[in-house]
DNA sequence: TTGTACGCGTTATCAA
DNA sequence: TTGATAACGCGTACAA
């Protein structure tokens, strides 16, 4: 067991012809004779030879087919959200013609040694949202001269782009409540900051992730005063007790609820059902992201339908591009709204 | 821009050291003076140098620091699983410290050029569930001498498995139900194999995954006859379609739902509310996995409770230890069976 | 404590 | 169509 294994140079010997010979065999880079190449293959089945070492193939060619996903939070938490779980899969889908596949890198970590965006053998490396801690990274990484593409975040200029309208897509939620008549309307927010508690909002300067900023502002051009309440992150069951807060007075209760995600809208809308408020008689919900909640129905929201798996795609065309040498433009994709059956007209 | 990056020959050159000693001064091996230390590191700030390349390092060391991960399915689907998802959090928290990541890699895809076991450079690969074409994954991966790591699945002798009692513990609750006086039972399983078509199960060899087989295995030692009805993977909407299914004839309902994941279970209670049955008074439900299942609240599924996290943290340590040159054992991990509120007496 | 020399396994280039 | 040569950038015995 202490054999080495064979390397191309063995085959070539093997097969009698040059090193140079046998990797134009599997490269196929060059134009081989038939019976070469065959000698070379049977020598390479012989010595149980399965192909070039892809370390040394990438060290030669300076690339080593992987791109690395700088992700803020633990898989389970960033992969909770079928937003980001769309985008990956257009990522991925993406990058594989390059022959590249996707290397999971957490942007922080308590763990002594753990691999970072410098320690990695990348290609590219791929950063979702934007929070201090991926600030960081990013500084590495443009240091590197690696190519950087940044999907809803801002890493100043020359680091393409992947942008949505969240802004004005929200804006047009809150216009649309508006003229259903809605006044007392409260905001559930994703996370604000590497903080994960919740509570009310005392600052906008509170929040250091741009989505969850962008699309309060966007509520608040229609609504300035609206009450805001910062979940942990992405899900129903923060939905939820978002939800109950906000229902938990009858008195004072907004009559619609704007929430930045359509898993947060999902558990409003669980804590409406719980706190015998029909939807939408009694209180309109708004979601963002239009992607299928598994086990909302029968609720068809009334959201912003964005296309992850576009963004992911983007993504991958913006890395592609970078590694031709190219400097993409950064991508602004657009929401469109869709009115479900979760809004109505406001009780008078 | 064509200017090649600096390597630690630049910087040793720029502080009048040889390559070694400024090698040194970065892995840190061995001890080198202060005086010295300081000049390669103000030479490495002078020429950019940010550190040794990971490509380069790689091939001296026989090391990426990169783990792949074989999975069967897109990565939304894969990661909807709450099960899969924290599998792989322990995962990478197992790997991390050996300064590896985890690289997403497909065991099948339609992509002309996307990443293989074979074509990125990997230190090991760790196999999810085991179908067909795991199975050539597999075969290349051994051929290449890459250590191995199967997570619930069959991959032969000298491949160390992580397994659950899935049988075991499917059986239990299938008893649980039986000393309730269920007689109607009925089960709803996992996808059964690549195809993801479900319906009625007409043949037990018609599953060519593991840990459908298993469990249903399990819940047929206890009733035999149980018809059980396939989906296309663990959802709650999947869930929710066969619950329809399953109560669509008052007649002919059955009295008690095995379902193989929690998920599954969420769908088929949401079938039962539907159908206006309550649960557990009309129809029981069982689950299996004991994650929490988000939205899911009021109910507390009874269900068989495994640690995914754990065995994705064994599944991490096995690879470490094969990385280390030794042969780890198999882990068989093992369910509790927790009763909650979705089970009770059979109606007479 | 520092330097010399070599090899890790490939593949691009160019000449034959 | 094939072969010789020279990197790719680094780490590490070993000698000094």
């Amino acid at each position: 067991m202490t054999t080495r294994r064979a390397t191309i140079s063995d085959v070539a010997r093997e097969a009698g012809v040059s090193p140079s010979t046998a990797s134009v065999v599997f490269s196929g880079k060059t134009p081989v004779s038939d019976a070469t190449r065959q000698r070379v293959m049977e020598a390479a089945t012989t010595l149980g030879y399965t192909g070039p070492d892809p370390r040394a193939a990438s060290l030669r060619l300076g690339r080593s087919g992987i791109v690395g996903v700088v992700v803020g939070s633990s898989l389970n938490y960033m992969f909770l959200d079928p937003v980001q779980r769309l985008m990956m899969d257009g990522l991925a889908e993406a990058v594989a013609p390059l022959g590249a596949g996707l290397l999971l890198l957490r942007s922080h970590s308590d763990i002594e040694n753990a691999p970072t965006i410098t320690s990695a053998p990348l290609d590219a490396a791929v950063l979702i949202g934007c929070d201090a801690p991926l600030r960081d990274s990013l500084e590495t990484a443009r240091q590197r001269g690696l190519p950087i593409v940044v999907i809803e975040g801002d890493a100043g200029p020359d680091v393409p782009q992947i942008l949505l309208d969240n802004r004005e897509a929200q804006r047009t939620a809150a216009e649309h409540l508006r003229s259903l008549g809605h006044e007392r309307v409260a905001i559930v927010t994703l996370r604000a900051s590497s903080d994960l508690r919740g509570g009310w909002l005392r600052d906008r300067s509170d929040i250091t992730i741009d989505v969850t900023r962008e699309r309060l502002d966007g509520a608040r051009d229609t609504y300035p005063d609206a009450p805001a309440l910062v979940t942990a992150g992405s899900s129903i069951d923060q939905g939820l007790a978002a939800g109950r807060v906000l229902f938990a007075d009858p008195g004072r209760r907004p009559t619609a609820v704007i929430a930045q995600s359509d898993l947060l809208a999902a558990g409003v809308i669980r804590a409406a059902e719980e706190a015998d408020l029909r939807v939408p008689e009694d209180v309109s919900v708004t979601g963002f992201d239009g992607v299928p909640v598994d086990g909302l129905a029968p609720y068809e929201l009334t959201t912003l339908v964005q296309a992850p798996t576009d963004k992911g795609r983007a993504a991958g065309a913006a890395v592609a591009a970078m590694l031709e040498g190219d400097q993409p433009a950064s991508v602004l994709f657009t929401c469109t709204f869709r009115v479900g059956n979760t809004t109505g007209p406001a009780q008078v």
